[in-house]
DNA sequence: GCTTAGCACTCTGGAAGCGAGAGTGCCAGG
DNA sequence: CCTGGCACTCTCGCTTCCAGAGTGCTAAGC
């Protein structure tokens, strides 16, 4: 464990490097320094913080840069997250996210991920809760002209999600009611997906006794009533503050980097995997992966992430994506704020 | 307008320069042509057409490089977009849009921007019809627990739009039906611009005689239960593509570009003046701006743009933005399938 | 033993210079 | 009206060169 003078020198070249992204000399700290070491001295403790792979130069004669290694233990021993405060991001994360009647009505996620690509000048990402681990909570059916029927699915804890099928045939209002009866008397609680699958073994196993009921149920389930699983909803935001990173000067690289943000499912993937609700390893309500071992792209970057949860335990995520080359305290504190917000919201939303 | 021999050696050039990128010189055409004219020959001709202001040159020793003037003059008079087929694109569109229930279930708008970015090679953009410009068709009222009340107004031709509003007391199905049934009657046909403004002033006129319903109604007017009309929505794929164009090498431009594109208000607002209904300046369906007359990032890029109706006049938009330098004849095919595609499934839908 | 000044060394980044290549304009002859 | 020839121009890539910044090492000082 680093300690002492070592310690503060390895923080402040990290803070000055993520402060000018310029590899930083002796010099540089020696000036920072009230204690007045000089130059060499500094020197010195550089050189044992390069041995101890802590920092690196990118050249023979260039200033030292922190590796991944340092970004690590600069957010796990060194950064005050919790200590910091920026009166001013909190402010524009409150009133960007204030369901106010007066902006555009864009959804809370599609304005989370903005306000974090603007803080941080990086990438926000929020990816919605998967309709797959919806909790059931009520269904009703609603009977329309022309065969029509509208599907609304209340899960618990995340808004309501209402589908329209057109039926071959009509089915009557009374008959949908008593579906929607047996559905609620069936499966309220359940997870969406194990309804599914249930749903369709009943059907199934009972295809025989096909009663009035079961029969305008395996109408309606042939025609996939169910809201779909479907691919995550993602929101991405600021993909163009990449531009503006000199270690992304790299035109093909930066290329790939775009493309790949063009993906989402893969997005959504890298979310889901490193950002998990079990997570014990965070910092005051965030989780920071310095490093990402993932794809070629986005391999190397730093991922800030926040699962915002609701009482029903459904989970969100929302994060910041980005070289390792990061403000942590004020990224950490601004992702930690966005999350418990956009969870509040779900929450009455529900 | 031009004629003959200058008509074929400016299409050549254009063609030439549209593959390449590169500035094309008098050889290049010359080799190109059957009736052997030499360099020299085509040198003159070039000089000419410079002169009328269709190519220029980037600096005294390159080859030349088409005008938008030029462009125009292509895909006025030179481009056969009925007649290109390309079998490939066709098929691929088709197998994308299609609502096919193995893919993800992204909404076909979506999909829509992504095979356009593919094909073109630029940026594709949709934007779904707004809601101001739906005409009613349909309003149901529906109790749900918890005082809530489920609104689900169905537009002619465009997907039903369904809300949720939290009231703070609860309001009778019956009465609700009672409600519904008074904005069917009076609003059907209605634009919902138009229904939102009548219904304000006839609850201001008759706040005196407040009745059951309409007190009901004002409650239901105070939580804003009608669809917001709202940011159109907007989908846009295919950013990373701009990168290759070696025309944007420019890193600063380019940054600035990424940015604008994500302003989408921005973007709706250009797609909804350039590309309008009663465009008579029309290529086979499709509207081909050469040079737009926008804020610096876009201004002298090339849109080219269909209007997706549905059989209510209802109207979406598709497009290709990038560099004029297209093939256009392609992305005018596939910009028109695709517009005819979305379009009837909005019919489909509704 | 830790700290510091001094010094030689190394490496980058930009400026300047150079030559090859591509393309032009113009002229004179067919 | 077309064409071959020729001198001219401009870019692009390459090399060379130099200043600047930073290092490692050594020897002297506290």
């Amino acid at each position: 464990m680093l300690e002492g003078r070592n310690r503060e020198v390895l923080a402040a070249t990290i803070r000055s490097f993520i402060l000018t992204g310029e590899p930083v000399g002796s010099r540089t700290i020696s000036r920072k320094r009230r204690d007045n070491l000089s130059a060499a001295t500094i020197r010195n403790i550089m050189a044992d913080l390069e041995a101890a792979g802590y920092l690196e130069q990118p050249h023979t004669s260039a200033g030292r840069v922190p590796t991944e290694k340092a970004y690590r233990f600069y957010v796990a021993h060194v950064a005050r997250p919790e200590r910091y405060q920026n009166s001013n991001d909190a402010e524009l994360i409150r009133r960007q996210l204030r369901g106010d009647e007066s902006r555009p009505p864009q959804t809370i996620l599609e304005r989370a991920s903005h306000v974090l690509a603007t803080i941080s000048r990086n990438v926000g990402v929020v990816v919605a809760p998967t309709a797959a681990d919806l909790v059931l909570h009520h269904i009703q059916l609603v009977a329309l002209s022309d065969n029509r029927v509208l599907v609304l699915v209340e899960p618990r804890g995340a808004p309501a999600r209402s589908r329209m099928v057109r039926m071959d045939e009509e089915i009557p209002q009374d008959e949908l009611g008593r579906i929607a009866n047996y559905l609620n008397q069936n499966f309220t609680g359940w997870r969406l997906e194990a309804a599914r699958a249930e749903i369709a073994r009943r059907l199934e196993e009972e295809r025989a006794l096909y009663d009035a009921l079961l029969r305008g149920l395996a109408l309606l389930w042939r025609k996939g009533f169910l809201p779909p699983e479907g691919a995550a909803e993602i929101y991405l935001d600021g993909a163009s503050n990449l531009m503006d990173r000199p270690e992304l000067a790299d035109p093909g690289m930066l290329r790939e980097l775009l493309r790949t943000l063009e993906e989402k499912q893969r997005l959504v993937e890298l979310l889901l995997r490193y950002i998990q609700t079990e997570d014990v390893q965070q910092t005051l309500q965030a989780r920071v992966v310095i490093g990402l071992d993932a794809d070629p792209p986005v391999s190397g970057f730093a991922l800030i992430g926040a699962v915002c949860t609701t009482e029903q335990g459904l989970a969100g995520r929302v994060a910041v994506l980005g070289p390792p080359r990061m403000a942590y305290e004020r990224v950490i504190s601004a992702v930690a704020q966005v999350a418990r917000i956009v969870g509040d919201a779900m929450n009455e939303k529900s």
